[in-house]
Formats: structure tokens, C-alpha cells, sequence
RNA sequence: GCGGACGUGGCGGAAUGGUAGACGCAAGGGACUUAAAAUCCCUUGGGAGUAAUCCCGUCCGGGUUCGAGUCCCGGCGUCCGCACCA
């Protein structure tokens, strides 16, 4: 075949990705009316921190996204797309601190940066929605969204214990303490009291949890985490009495919290909180448990204490009466592994089935009774010593449960109590625990939004008046001392009571940044919108998000955050829905080889040459040829420098080859091992398709589709419908790495088919090439979008393959005239048979036993079986 | 401790209970070239055999099935999440 074209040799990347990227912004084919009638799809990334530059996780993410968005256009669907970011937090501070950088500043300079790196990408963005949460236009309707949620009574003010990170000097949600470290700064997290605002998730609870079920195209592993994070137990409530003579005047009762009543026979003592009021009360009237309370809290500082605390307690000499037998008197221990927050901050102590209680009976020799017995085990002889027993069995030393059930015996236990009165309230109720706690959002920091709200001293908490918002960061801010600059500002924080006009103090918190990022993916939906957060009609028409795409570390933070204020936000009449995200997708991370020097220090990717000679493979310093150890794959960090840099990839090898090289191989929820070798061999076939689709061009084929198609025809024709319906249906589940191998098996199929073609192909062939060329460009321009755009054109189209629609299947290619079995003797395969597709089962049968390698095997006996799957297998049993 | 996922060639990985190893990478051999790059062709799970072909093979041990990488039971290993939650 000849191929003297002009056409250039090599696809030059950087050129035409330039070309393409400025030709799709002038034509705006990627910008979405909110009126298109089409069928809406939305399909999101997590927006990025702007930290200043992309890594290759975004580059990994933004591929996907891109690829859905593409795919979904193409198949006719209005689709939505916006990018924005999350540009508030401790990063542009401590920049500020460092450099002397206003957080402004850097942040809007990063952005910049960052937005044209994105471009680079040639991601099918509509940029007109962009939004940056730290700007005011945007936290103007955050703010208005807390004061909504306040006036719902979503919002709370209270004193209670918090995380406290002293690098950032800040408060820290439970989500953010991640093995009792910061989030960000890493620095070991202290307990302390302060005076919080506090969004009340934990009053959705169960329906954050219950929903959970709904969401059935979210990982099943976001889903578990969600549900052990809410960590919902079932149990009972129950009211011990006091030992009038023991206990100080006016206590009464006590109440705990067991999701174990059937063990109530085998209690043996009632612990306290150290923060528990009777513990309080108590300590008032004896000094040594009040020494004993305050020991507790200064071991209980840090997290890493708390870890590592031994358990210890302290009998305050006070008795609780059994429920089930006033004479049977259980001593009250105050201990330090109490939680107050959880339950009612008291508990009955059962050493025989729980593990700590056990370690606590056995410290302080208050014994232990079994109460269940495990199946088999003779009671008489079922003795706890040192492992407490938490499996099933049936009840002993119970009285009335004895022989019960675990289950049985709960139900017992809960019945008797709960219909029995002392005072005027039942002995027990039945109660759900959840171990979600409100989520704290005030922060001690500048680069946030202001929470708008005033303190009056006469007037209380004031809120902002509506007309005011926004409450905007003041701009001339110092951050010489540590703290919060909002606080050491001059004047910013006066201000008149709104309410009453003396003179008051404004609110200098801002909010957890998550607060940013959870709303975001609504006002997308109308960023345009002044005077109100969303507009419901538009939000309701796009949300939920049908595609999500993002980092699993974000598994519950954000995830479950954005959940919630989806629900607050539906209370406040701002959008329809309780559930943000329909579709999920967790990406696996970017890794990379780790490189160290005979000197022990780390060594970039990009200073150092791999050389391999037969099996071996070694790294040298490209430098000075000095030898490189290779180190562990990682995550590409900055500590380890095993990053590559986009921008270096991208100006090397173009965006398509980077996009490409991160749909490969890998399964996209699984980590992708960045390599030059994968690189070098997604940049070849990025050439080789250019080369592919220049030869195809050069092919004379009719305009008209042929009256016939010849063998060699018909062979193109399906290998191109074949990867149609494969690479379709794999986009749909999200399976890129296999729909990048589908694309090389069709190129790989018509490279052949075009070499086979010793002359200049008969008409029907050369049609079918150019359908199939076409049909590949259309394939793979999800994935190289600017390569699929100059193909698109070499053969020969005025349109963008962007706004061009996907192929439809001929169904008809797919099915085979024949089939080739493959026949196995008992389970073995051992031949094959080629028949007509609709032969009948007798016909296989006769077919198979008359096979040489059949016969063979019977030796003149009858087969004892012969299983016929249609279209499958055959296996004859001997 | 509790919960979950995973385990397939030299490597990344394919495989509705039905031909294990698609596709890519790496490697080896060859063609073209003065040479290199690029490109193209061939080989590539292990073993036996000139060959046709046969045997073995999906972490280990059992089981279900005509048939198991896939389902069930029991181990081993790796990774992840939670962790004083009563």
C-alpha cells in the first residue's frame, strides 16, 4: 500500500493539543444550559485544594471524569461538568506565616496556576461555573445556609471537650483526628474544653445510617466505613436504684446504658465517668475520689495517653441495688475507660463476658460469674479466669433466664423491666446508641468563612441580620503572633449588637473548611444565582450527582458531611433530595518506585536512568552514572520525591499519552505504578494510531456502503462492533483498563487487516476499514480527546469528534453464523468442534462423539454423559 | 481485639461456575539501516517429546459440581478501616 501523503509523519502532541483545546473554548461545545431538553447526566471530580500545583492523582481523576463526561455527551445526554476549588484552609496561612504571602494572595495566584495546568488536559470543563469556596460571592450563601440551619435548630453552642491541634492551633473534628493525630498538621492531638459551634449531624443519625442501603452504586467498602463510623447499637436503658445508706442525699438512681441485659445476672459492680455528676457529687464529700477524678484528666491530655492508659478506678464507697433484687447491692467504682459521651456515661460491670470488664474485676478482686455457657461446655464446669466469653450459649446462674437463648433473654430482661415502675418511671426503656457525635466547625483560624454571628452582653448570640452578609475576612490582617488573627485584629471584631445597637463582639471562628465542600456540587448547579444559595427548580433538575468521582480518603469526612447538609439543606427548603451522590467511584492512588542514593538520600524519578541488561534491572544517577538503589513502590510523595511533575509529562509526551497511560492496565479502583517503560509504550501507541488512522484515510473507499461485504470485510466489520459493544458497556462500569484493551485489539486487528491487503483493497473492504477507523476515533476519544480530534479530521470530517455522537452497534455482527465449542472429556478440554450456531443438541452430540480424541477416550463404550451448554461447552463424561 | 478486601506468568492485570493467562509492559531472537532511533515479524507459565501431542499449573488443605481462579469450610499471608463505644 502506498502512503506518500502530506500528512505529517509523527503526531505532533503538543501542537495540536494546543490547537484543539483553543478550537473546543471558541466553539463552547463544553459549556451546559441548564434549559438543554436532553437527558442530564452529572458527572464531578473532587474539586482540588489549591496547594499550587496538580499531581498525577489529579491527572488520574480528572481522566476519569473526563472519560464519563465524554461518553455520556456523546451518547445524548445533556451533560454537566464543572471544576472549582476548595480554597480555603491551613495551607495559605501558614504560606502567609512562611513567606509573607497575604493567604489571599496565594491562593487566587495557585489557582491560576492550577486552572491552567487543568487545561493543559484538555478536560471537557465547562469553566463558566467555576467557583472558589474562598470567595465571598460563594461563602455569602454558606453563611446565609448557617444561619437557615440555625433558625431550624440544627445548630448548637456548646462547652465540651474537643480536639485540639497545637501545631495549627485549632480545633479538630472526630473525623479529622486520624490515630490521634491532625489531619494536616500530624501533630498529636490534645483534649480540651472549649466553647464550640457544633452542627447536630447526630440528630440523622439513623437516617444517614438506614439510607446507606439506598445507595447501591457506592462502594460497598465507603458504605461499611459509613455504617462503623454512625456505629449504631441497640440496647436498653436501665435505672439502677441507690442504697439510700450509702449514697449522698438527693441521688436517687443511676443510669447506664447495655446492649447486654441478658448478663445482668452476672454483674458485679456499676463504674462511673470521672465527669459523671454522681461521680461529681460524690467527690464534693470525699477528697481522695476528688484527687482521684483529677488524676484522670490529666492522663487523658493526649490521644496517645488515652491509648496507653492502664484502666483504673476508684470505689466511692456508694451501692447500687440490683433491678431484679433489692438485696443484692453492687459497689460503684468511678474509672477512667468511662466515657461521658457515649450512653449515659455509666455502666454495669459483667467480667464473665466482656473483656475489659474482666481486666477491671480481676485488678480490683471483685470475681466474675458466667451467666452464658457456651454449647457443649458442661455449666458445672465453665469457669472464666483470664478471657472473658462474648459468643453465644445458653444462660446459667440466671434464675428465671436460666436455659434461655442470648437473644431470648435480652427480650426477657427488657420486658420485665420495662413494665415495672419505681417512682414514676419504668425501670428500663429499650434505646439506641450511636457513636456519630455533633460536628464541630469553629476554628481558631483566619483562611475560612466567618461564622456570621454576633455576642451582645445583653442580647446573647445575635445573629448576622441578612442584609449584612456577607460578613467578609478583612484583608489587612497580621500573622506575627500565634493564634487567630481574626482575634488580634484591631477592629474587625467590634461591632454593634444588631439587635440592641451597644457595642458587641463579632464571632471570630470560621468554619471547618468541609463546610466548604459540602454544598459545593449544589450551587454548581446555578453558580450564577445571587440572592439565594441554589436555585431549587435548577438544583433539583441536575442533583443528585450521578457519577462521583475521588480519593476513598475521603471515605467518611466529606462523604458523610455532604450527606448531612444535603438533608439540613432539603429541611431549609434549598434542594429536593436527601442523598447528594448517586453514583460513586473511589480511584486507587498514583505510585511510584522509590530511588535512594549510596547516601541515603531520596533522588527524584527524573534525575535518575533505569538501564537493564537481560533479566536484571538497575538504576543509575543519569548524571554521573553513580549507582541507585531501587526502593519500595509508594504513594508519590514529597518526603520520598518519587513525584513526576504533569506539566513534565504533559510537555514530553502531550496529555493524551499521561490520560491514556492512567486508564491502562490498572483497575481504576486499584493503585496505578507510574513507569517511564508505561509511559514510552502509551506514547507508541499513541503514534501507531496516528499511523492507523493516516493509513485508513489513504484508503479509496465508495462513498456508498456496498450491496456485499467479502470475508476479509466482514472480519473488520465485526472486530470494530465487537470493541464497540465492549468498550461501551466497560465506560458504563467504569472498567478503563479494559476498555483500553479492547481499543488495542481493534487497532491491532485492522494494522493486520491493512497488511493483509497486498494490493489496494476491494471496495467493500476499503469501506469497511474506513467504518472501522472511524469507529475506533469514536472509541478511544473519551480517553485522547485532542489525537481522536486530528484523526478525526485526517479522515476527512468537517464536525469535532467531541460533539460527534457515539457509534450504534450493529447487533447483527455480533452473532456468529458458527460456533466453536470447545469439547472437554470429563472436565478436560481436549478438542474442539466448529458447527452451525443453531444446531440442535442432538446434531452436537452425534458431532462431539464422532471426534477422534472422543472415541479415543470411550474406547467403544457410551458416554456415562454428554453436557451440552449452548453456545458454551461440551463435556462428555466417561 | 473487631470489621472488610485481596492472593493468577518476570511485572500490571483478563476471565456471566464453562478453552486460565485477553491486553499491555519487560525480556529474547530476527528484518530494515553504514549505524542508532523509529518501525515491522517471531518466541515468551513450568516440564517431557524431532513432532503430533501429553503431564503439571490460579497461596495451602478439604468439600460441592459433569466442570472451580470463580461457590462452601478450615488454614497461611498481604493490605485497609475502626478501636476503652458499654
Amino acid at each position: 500500500m502506498t502512503a506518500e501523503s502530506s500528512r505529517a509523519e509523527r503526531y505532533n502532541a503538543r501542537e495540536a493539543e494546543t490547537r484543539w483545546q483553543k478550537i473546543w473554548a471558541e466553539r463552547g461545545i463544553f459549556s451546559t444550559k441548564n434549559d438543554d431538553p436532553h437527558p442530564k447526566y452529572y458527572v464531578l471530580e473532587m474539586f482540588p485544594y489549591p496547594s499550587g500545583r496538580i499531581h498525577m492523582g489529579h491527572v488520574r481523576n480528572y481522566t476519569m471524569g473526563d472519560v464519563v463526561a465524554r461518553y455520556k455527551r456523546a451518547t445524548g445526554n445533556a451533560v454537566l461538568h464543572p471544576m472549582g476549588w476548595d480554597a480555603f484552609g491551613m495551607p495559605a496561612e501558614n504560606a502567609a506565616i512562611d513567606r509573607k504571602v497575604h493567604p489571599k494572595t496565594w491562593t487566587y495566584d495557585n489557582i491560576a496556576a492550577m486552572k491552567k495546568q487543568l487545561q493543559s488536559m484538555g478536560l471537557s470543563l465547562d469553566w463558566a461555573r467555576e467557583i472558589a469556596t474562598c470567595d465571598p460571592v460563594y461563602y455569602k450563601h454558606q453563611q446565609k445556609i448557617f444561619l437557615d440551619f440555625l433558625k431550624a435548630g440544627l445548630v448548637e453552642r456548646k462547652k465540651s471537650k474537643v480536639n485540639w491541634d497545637p501545631v495549627d492551633q485549632t480545633v479538630l473534628a472526630n473525623e479529622q483526628v486520624i490515630e490521634g493525630r491532625g489531619w494536616r498538621s500530624g501533630a498529636e492531638v490534645e483534649q480540651r474544653e472549649l466553647t464550640q459551634w457544633f452542627f447536630k449531624i447526630s440528630d440523622y443519625s439513623e437516617t444517614l445510617l438506614e439510607a446507606l442501603d439506598t445507595l447501591d452504586r457506592w462502594p460497598e467498602k465507603v458504605r461499611l466505613m459509613q455504617k462503623n463510623w454512625i456505629g449504631r447499637s441497640e440496647g436498653l436503658l436501665i435505672r439502677f436504684m441507690l442504697d439510700a445508706a450509702t449514697t449522698p442525699a438527693g441521688e436517687k438512681k443511676l443510669e447506664i446504658f447495655t446492649t447486654r441485659p441478658d448478663t445482668l445476672f452476672g454483674a458485679k459492680f456499676m463504674a462511673l465517668s470521672p465527669d459523671h455528676p454522681l461521680a461529681q457529687a460524690a467527690a464534693r464529700k470525699n477528697p481522695k475520689l476528688a484527687a482521684f477524678i483529677n488524676e484522670c484528666k490529666k492522663i487523658g491530655t493526649s490521644q496517645a495517653a488515652i491509648d496507653t492508659a492502664e484502666k483504673i478506678g476508684f470505689d466511692t464507697g456508694m451501692k447500687a441495688l440490683h433491678p431484679f433484687d433489692p438485696n443484692w447491692k453492687l459497689p460503684i467504682y468511678v474509672a477512667n475507660f468511662i466515657l461521658m459521651d457515649y450512653g449515659t456515661g455509666a455502666i454495669f460491670g459483667c467480667p464473665a463476658h466482656d473483656q475489659r470488664d474482666l481486666d477491671f474485676a480481676n485488678k480490683y478482686g471483685l470475681g466474675n460469674t458466667p451467666v452464658v455457657c457456651p454449647p457443649g461446655q458442661d455449666p458445672k464446669s465453665f469457669v472464666i479466669t483470664d478471657v472473658s466469653y462474648d459468643g453465644d450459649g445458653r444462660m446459667i446462674n440466671s434464675r428465671f433466664l436460666d436455659g434461655m437463648g442470648i437473644e431470648e433473654a435480652k427480650e426477657e430482661v427488657a420486658k420485665r423491666l420495662e413494665s415495672e415502675t419505681r417512682g414514676n418511671s419504668p425501670v428500663a426503656q429499650r434505646q439506641v446508641n450511636y457513636r456519630l457525635r455533633d460536628w464541630g466547625i469553629s476554628r481558631q483560624r483566619y483562611w475560612g468563612c466567618p461564622i456570621p454571628i454576633i455576642h451582645c452582653e445583653k442580647c446573647g448570640i445575635v445573629p448576622v441580620p441578612e442584609k449584612d452578609l456577607p460578613v467578609t475576612l478583612p484583608d489587612d490582617v497580621s500573622f506575627d503572633k500565634p493564634g487567630n488573627p481574626l482575634d488580634h485584629h484591631p477592629t474587625w471584631k467590634k461591632v454593634s449588637c444588631p439587635a440592641c445597637s451597644a457595642p458587641a463582639r463579632r464571632e471570630t471562628d470560621t468554619m471547618d473548611t468541609f463546610v466548604d465542600s459540602s454544598w459545593y456540587f449544589i450551587r454548581f448547579t446555578d453558580p450564577w444565582i445571587e440572592n439565594a444559595p441554589t436555585n431549587p427548580r435548577i438544583a433539583n433538575h441536575w442533583m443528585p450527582v450521578d457519577q462521583y468521582i475521588g480519593g476513598i480518603e475521603h471515605a467518611i469526612l466529606h462523604l458523610l458531611y455532604s450527606r448531612f447538609f444535603t438533608r439540613a439543606m432539603h429541611k431549609c427548603g434549598w434542594v429536593g433530595m436527601d442523598e447528594p451522590f448517586a453514583g460513586l467511584f473511589t480511584q486507587g492512588m498514583v505510585v511510584h518506585e522509590t530511588y535512594r542514593a549510596p547516601n541515603g538520600e531520596w533522588v527524584e524519578p527524573a534525575k535518575v536512568r533505569i538501564e537493564s541488561a537481560g533479566e536484571e534491572r538497575r538504576a543509575v544517577l543519569a548524571s554521573t552514572g553513580e549507582p541507585i538503589e531501587i526502593g519500595s513502590v509508594e504513594k508519590m510523595s514529597k518526603s520520598k520525591k518519587n513525584t513526576v511533575d504533569p506539566d513534565d509529562i504533559i510537555a514530553a509526551y502531550g496529555a493524551d499519552t499521561a490520560r491514556w497511560f492512567m486508564l491502562s492496565d490498572s483497575p481504576p479502583d486499584r493503585d496505578v505504578i507510574w513507569t517511564e517503560e508505561g509511559v514510552q509504550g502509551a506514547w507508541r501507541f499513541v503514534q501507531r494510531l496516528w499511523r492507523l488512522i493516516g493509513q485508513i484515510a489513504d484508503v479509496a473507499a465508495p462513498a456508498a456502503r456496498p450491496e456485499s461485504f467479502g470475508s476479509a470485510a466482514v472480519a473488520v466489520r465485526k472486530a470494530a462492533h465487537r470493541a464497540l459493544a465492549h468498550v461501551s458497556e466497560d465506560i458504563d462500569k467504569l472498567r478503563f483498563n479494559r476498555c483500553v484493551a479492547h481499543i488495542y485489539e481493534l487497532a491491532n486487528t485492522l494494522g493486520d487487516a491493512l497488511s493483509e491487503a497486498e494490493t489496494e483493497p476491494t471496495p467493500d473492504l476499503a469501506w469497511s476499514l474506513r467504518e472501522a477507523g472511524g469507529i475506533l476515533v469514536r472509541l478511544f476519544h473519551p480517553m485522547m480527546p485532542h489525537l481522536a480530534e486530528e484523526c478525526w479530521a485526517a479522515l476527512g470530517h468537517q464536525n469535532l469528534v467531541a460533539s460527534e455522537s457515539w457509534p450504534t452497534i450493529e447487533r447483527d455482527l455480533l452473532i456468529e453464523s458458527t460456533m466453536t465449542l470447545p469439547v472437554q472429556i470429563n472436565g478436560k478440554k481436549r478438542a474442539d468442534v466448529t458447527l452451525a450456531r443453531d444446531a440442535k443438541q442432538s446434531e452436537i452430540e452425534a458431532a462431539v462423539l464422532a471426534l477422534d480424541a472422543v472415541k479415543k477416550a470411550l474406547e467403544g463404550k457410551s458416554p456415562k454423559k454428554v453436557i451440552v451448554v449452548p453456545q458454551r461447552i461440551v463435556n462428555v463424561v466417561v
